[in-house]
DNA sequence: CGTTTGGTTGATGTATGTCAATATTAGTGG
DNA sequence: CCACTAATATTGACATACATCAACCAAACG
């Protein structure tokens, strides 16, 4: 993986901090690397919270559920990502963390970790640029919930997946196609639509031979139509990003 | 003001730290304080922009608009928070940063407060909240953007400014009105839906004696009413902070 | 005073939700 | 290996929250 890619929009000073904070992070939690099947709860809203985690393989979310049945998947976190960074800095967690797919995770307590962040400069500028980074996608996906079409959503989330994979490198840049394991209700729990409705927008993709979501795999037929579809809610930041649009993507900005 | 409630649900032994930062940080950013008119965009997306800011006093937002003419404001500033942290971290926003009210700012050059965030527990304690505390509000409202309807989003709106006015001791704990500068349409980007209909709701608001939004005064005519229509939004933080729903709040989780 | 900006309201359209039925598959226990 | 159940996906008929379009009013303002 080229982290120089993988730290995009990072201010360049700031390059080999992080480089070493990842390395450091990572000792920290060396050898506390446990398997997590699909479906489990990490950590549990309302609760106090003891670790930071980091994905190595797989799939985790960030997710709130209420009384009422609804349900919203707010974040997706990717392999090579801290999560729970949270629980150095608050005693409660609001939200339910859970393992979207067989995962491999490791972590820190908080308490060892938070003293690396106060000793160790690397530490604390990479659990920084975790939060930073997570608030980016935040703001796009908050952009998108408030202004996109359940069509521009879908085609961004597909998008998203696709180009924070391939700089993740558990993909090749150009690849046409990746594991995706949400099933359609959980697509609809991230893109705040009903199952029902995400399952007629896949339709008319699929039979527009823009994508093929089926069996946990994302198969793109036509990129630079699934990035037309998207385009009102693409940032700056995935416009600009290859692995994002594809090299034949249109230019129309 | 009362920095224990103001840093709520922060780990206790941050406590003092976290108070310390926030000094250290005014002392970075002293003799810098500018009157900034409505209206004016503070940073533009796309550029590097040099500052860190702090809110004295007044309103301001992060706000995302596309060619079409759809526009989301993302998160609203109320004073005494720091904002564009970011700008340290990374060499390009990608939304605007616009003042809703005449406001005061403070800043400082975000090479300085980098430094004094290496170098110093405090600052880099200080920062890190306010990053963590945004990515809380931002959880809120995907959750809020993603399931709630929008009187639901409105209702939730208005006790959340309300609740955070009064933690910032901007207004008193249980004041039952509050100024609030932004007009039906920004709201109407905020929460997501059309200006018209943001109108129609305020009505049905005003008319059930719930809550009167006009000439940049909320007066809020029934809080516990209001509480429960935002309720199924409201996060555990929310329910349990007395600023938020007030003492006659009906308790039904 | 004209112009602009924000607010208000009605008539009508549509994207998306709701309800309900069926197919498919995987798992589970006998 | 066979029932049985529980997810998940699929599709159609119908309902509705919200958007769109259009008109008008009031206040602010040069």
């Amino acid at each position: 993986m080229n982290d120089v890619v993988r730290f995009a929009y990072h201010r360049p000073h700031l390059e080999s901090s992080l480089v070493r904070g990842e390395e450091k992070v990572k000792e920290l939690m060396r050898g506390t690397a446990q398997n997590v099947p699909a479906g489990k709860t990490l950590i549990r809203a309302g609760t106090d919270h003891e670790f930071v985690y980091r994905l190595v393989s797989g799939w985790a979310c960030r997710t709130r559920g209420i009384a009422d049945g609804r349900d919203q998947i707010i974040l997706v976190f990717l392999p090579g990502e801290l999560f729970a960074v949270k629980s150095m800095f608050v005693s409660c967690h609001f939200d339910d963390v859970k393992v979207l797919a067989d995962s491999v995770v490791e972590r820190a307590n908080c308490r060892n970790l938070h003293e690396a962040f106060d000793t160790d400069t690397d530490v604390a500028n990479r659990c920084m640029w975790q939060v930073v980074e997570e608030e980016r996608r935040l703001h796009g996906w908050v952009f998108g919930l408030g202004q996109g079409s359940a069509e521009e959503r879908l085609a961004l989330l597909l998008i998203d997946f696709r180009g924070r994979l391939a700089l993740s490198g558990a993909i090749a840049r150009n690849a046409m196609s990746y594991a995706m394991p949400l099933t359609q209700t959980q697509l609809a729990d991230h893109v705040g639509i009903t199952p029902v409705h995400v399952n007629r927008i896949l339709r008319s993709f699929r039979e527009n031979g823009m994508v093929t979501v089926r069996d946990g795999e994302v198969i793109i037929g036509n990129l630079s139509g699934l990035a037309r579809c998207a385009h009102p809610l693409l940032d700056a930041y995935e416009r600009t990003t290859p692995e994002y649009v594809g090299p034949q993507a249109d230019r129309d900005d």
